[in-house]
Parts: structure tokens; sequence; C-alpha cells
DNA sequence: GATTTAAGGTATGCCGGTAGACCATTGATT
DNA sequence: AATCAATGGTCTACCGGCATACCTTAAATC
């Protein structure tokens, strides 16, 4: 009776019983840190928060964390300074970032599943003058950016969309997702006339979300996501 | 520079920077034999995996694997026997689930996001002979289901739906918002017209998507979302 | 220049998850 | 009736992350 030729009862249970994080906070913490970083949420020479702070927030003890950030510093991704005003500080980077283990496909499709829901969302929202405010200011972030900073601008426009999605666990993928993005497009050159275009359409997104326009806000999203997408099976396809 | 009125530093990190799961595959794995259990992967009655195999898939150990199973037991969601053929088997439910700590909108929306990009990829799929095959399996599960077990076909219908987006990002994190969903689609009564009206739409989705008309396919399953999200409002919200 | 303060660096004992072996039970097979 | 095989149930030694306390460094302040 529930015995179908395809799709085995051992099969259905794949999707959900993946590996659970094998007795360790610290590849989940490793994982969360080097978010930040890809994110740019703290960029280039700024200072990640204390270590008992971070330790604090993440739930973990401090030796652990210690022991991540002991492996971002081995890979060159952050220098500590001891003293008072010292810290944690983020790198420049060097390298290109490892994007081995990463599904391309499977990132750049979701994205942008991700990021058509948010845009949706949001223009289906009435979002509050702060909201708005925010929205605005980032995208005037991204107009203004120097190109070498670009990058880490239109993530944080992303994230401020997905986080006005009204839907913290939409957020809280998108960053995700976006953290193995970026490692995609930190291996490719950037291009002048694709951040012309990309701002076009971040200015067209916004326009068409603060005017209710849901279905119009979607469309430039997919176009924008579609942009990215053959850009990176070109150079790494 | 870099400190803008809204948004500081602080909240800029807070998207990525939650609580790592303080010490424990223990939760994680507990919450993923709930998915199993909440998804109807194994009904009533069935057996789950032996623990020896269980504990290897999750990658935790046997004993916090049995740990896990304790717990559950003493909720009354399995039960188990020893000797060959014996196992840990799932009871018939007893009491409506704990929906507590769910948040209703940020999972409704998420649902949505996440279904709506299912359709729209897989209608943009060339689907293989086979997996075209299984979605319409699924599909005839659906339509000849008793009622008080048409939730679980019908749950098996879209999570097919979402491993053949050809995202297993997708999938896994559909199988999770569903898991919620169904939490709370278990605190409701079941209606019979709705089953009729969602059997047609899940056919008209079908026919959308091996059509390879994406437009249509998110169209049908927005409606499909929005009658599921009007219902659960209704009850709970 | 002494003091204060906030930051990173270090040492120690505890506890919980891990691995692996072994025991107990049951029903099918011989 | 005896055996076998697959399962749940139990025990034990081990290791790694945890909490906590304390030390060291360096910049700002007095």
């Amino acid at each position: 009776m529930d015995a179908p030729t395809r799709g085995s009862a051992a099969d259905r249970l794949s999707p959900v019983l993946r590996p659970v994080h094998a007795g360790n906070g610290f590849e989940a913490a490793l994982e969360q840190i080097l978010q930040v970083i890809r994110l740019g949420l703290v960029a280039e020479g700024e200072r990640l928060p204390a270590e008992r702070e971070l330790a604090e927030r993440l739930r973990i003890s401090r030796m652990t964390l210690r022991d991540v950030l002991k492996v971002l510093h081995e890979q060159g991704l952050v220098e500590s300074r001891r003293g008072r005003y010292g810290g944690t500080f983020v790198s420049p980077r060097t390298a290109a970032p490892d994007v081995t283990g990463i599904d391309i496909e499977d990132t750049l499709r979701f994205r942008e599943v991700l990021e058509l829901g948010a845009a949706e969302l949001c223009a289906s929202r009435d979002l509050t003058e702060d909201q708005t405010a925010r929205l605005c200011d980032a995208l005037t972030a991204t107009r203004d950016a120097a190109p070498d900073d670009y990058r880490r601008r239109d993530t944080l426009f992303h994230l401020t969309l997905a986080e006005l999605s009204g839907s913290p666990s939409l957020a809280a993928h998108y960053a995700a997702v976006r953290a193995s993005v970026n490692g995609l497009l930190d291996c490719m050159p950037l291009l002048v006339r694709n951040l012309e275009h990309s701002q076009r359409q971040h200015a067209a997104l916004v326009t068409a979300v603060l005017a209710g326009d849901a279905a119009g806000a979607r469309e430039v999203m997919r176009e924008h996501c579609a942009g990215t997408a053959a850009l990176v099976r070109g150079f790494l396809g």
C-alpha cells in the first residue's frame, strides 16, 4: 500500500534527516562569523564585537569562540590587538575565498526565490516611515559607493529588503545564502558596467516597492538576479 | 563615517549572530525527528529507522539519539518494541501539538515564498520522465486519499514539488517550514470543502508545471497558499 | 608618569555527548 | 524445539566544549 516503486521510505526521509552539527557549536559559530565577514556586516578594518560579548551572543563559551577566532586568524581573515581599544579586526581580503563545496545552481536558484519573495512581500506591506527611510538610506548608500565598496553596500541593501519583508525566517536564510553568493562573486572581477545597471535596477525596485507594485517589484528583482546568475555561471560554470 | 542614525553596527549583526545551538546535537536531532513525524514522512503506526541507522544518518551517538527518543516516548509520540522486527513506531496522535513559540505570520509568509519559488522553478525546468511520474504519483495519492490521510499526502505532494525544484536548499527549508505549518493545521478542524478546492488547485498546478507555464504555476500556488493562510489566520489569529 | 579600563591571553576542573562493546528480547526460520 | 538475526536496552571509559577565575597588554585619562 505504501511501497511505491518510486521514492522508497528511506529516500523520503533524506530531505529532513541530514547530519546534525555533530557535537559542535564550534562549526556553527565559525560559519556565522564567516557570514558576518562575507556579508560585509563588519567591513575590512572594522572591529568585531569583543570576545566576551560575541561569545554571549552566540551562546558559546569564550574558549570555544577563541578557537574559532584562532582558525580565522590562521587563515589571515582577522587580526587581534590587545589592550584597551584593541579587539579583533577584519583583515583586508588577500586570497579568493574557498568555494569548494558550494552547489552553485542550488545557491543561485535559492537566492532568487528568496529575493523574489522579499521584493514581493515588501511591496505588499505598508512600510512605516522609519522602514521606508531605512530602505532609501540603503539605496543611497549603494549609489554613493566607491566601486570597491559597492558589493558590501549592495549586500546591505538586499539584507535591508529581506528584513523589511516581515518574515524573520526569510531574512535569516537570505543572509546565509547571500554569504555564499558573495563567496562566488569574490572569485570574479568587478565590472563597472554591471554596477551601473545594477544601480538602476535598485532604484526601480525601490520605486515599485514604495508604490506597492508587487508584480513590478518581482519582475525587476527577477532581472536583477538573472544578471548576477548569468555572470556567475559564465565565470564559474 | 559608518554610524548612521538608523541601524547601528550592533543591529546589523543580529540577523546573523543568533545563538548557536549551545552544545547540543540533541536539540537539533529532536527537531528533525519531530519534523519527520509532523510531515508524515513516517505515518502513524509506521516504523522509524532502527536506532543504529538513525544515529548514523544524524551523525550523533546512539546514546544521544536514545535520549531524544525517550523524550518523544514520554510525550506519547512514539512507542518502542524490542526484538527482531521490533523498532520505534509512531503513535496515533492524541493531543494538539504545541505551537507556542511559532511566529504565525513569519511562518505563513515564508512558506508562501518557498512554495511560489518551488512552483516556478519546477515549471521552468525540463523534468525527466521519472520526475514527472513522481509528481503525478504524488498528485494521484492526494486525489485518492481518505480525509484523515489527506494532510499527510498533501504534505508529500508539496515536498515532492520542492525536491523537483532543483534546489536542495529550497527542499530542506521547505520541509522545516512545512512542519511548522502542519503544527498549526493540526490545531484546526479539517474542512471537506477545502479539500476539494485544494485538490483542484493541485491538479491545475501540475498542469501548469508540466506545460512549463511558470507564471501560471505561481498564480495557482499563490491562491493555494492564500487559502491556507486565511484559514490559519481565521482560527489562530 | 601613575591609574584606570577594556580588551585579548591563559589555566583548571566539570559535565555531557561519544564511541564501542555487550546484554536482552522477540519472531521468523530451520 | 533450537537457532538465528535484527532490534531495543545498558554499561563504561574517554574527550572536548563549558564555566570561571585570573593574568597581561596597551591606550586614554588624570
